[in-house]
DNA sequence: GCTGTGACTGGGT
DNA sequence: CACCCAGCCACAG
């Protein structure tokens, strides 16, 4: 058979796929880490491509970016809404407490998605 | 096709 | 929390 079948439509979520779909889980006033998805998805060594995926990622879905932080809840990609202080405005808005100017209280607000079916990563 | 870089993390010091 | 090092994958030059 030819490896050549693009009328095969296997529908498997690929990893940004997912991605997009926990950032857009993420309840109001709640953040996760990039490193969290990572873990989700089965690859906790993937937070790059986490990174990766929000800054490729469709508009809907940075609607809900701003959700998300690094491991110490600074707000690492503040600087894609063209400034950190929108990023923040936007989580106090939610009710997000801060610690920082710019790093939030993962304390308080870390928010850990549902685990998907991931039989691998056993670590 | 190799190299560098990146919205990263974990462990050690 | 800060600095250094190593691992991870994808994309740009």
């Amino acid at each position: 058979m030819d490896a050549d079948d693009t009328s095969n439509s296997p529908a498997e979520p690929s990893f940004p796929e997912r991605v997009w779909e926990i950032v857009v889980a993420i309840p109001p006033g709640q953040v996760t880490t990039y490193g969290t998805i990572a873990a989700v998805l089965g690859n906790r060594r993937a937070a790059r491509m986490v990174g990766w995926a929000l800054s490729s990622c469709p508009e809907h879905v940075g609607e809900h970016a701003h959700r998300v932080v690094n491991r110490y809840g600074e707000l690492s990609g503040g600087w894609s809404w063209g400034h950190p202080d929108i990023m923040r405005a936007l989580l106090e808005d939610e009710g997000v407490q801060f610690v920082a100017d710019y790093q939030v209280d993962l304390d308080r607000h870390l928010w850990v998605p549902p685990l998907q079916d991931n039989p691998e990563d056993s670590e």
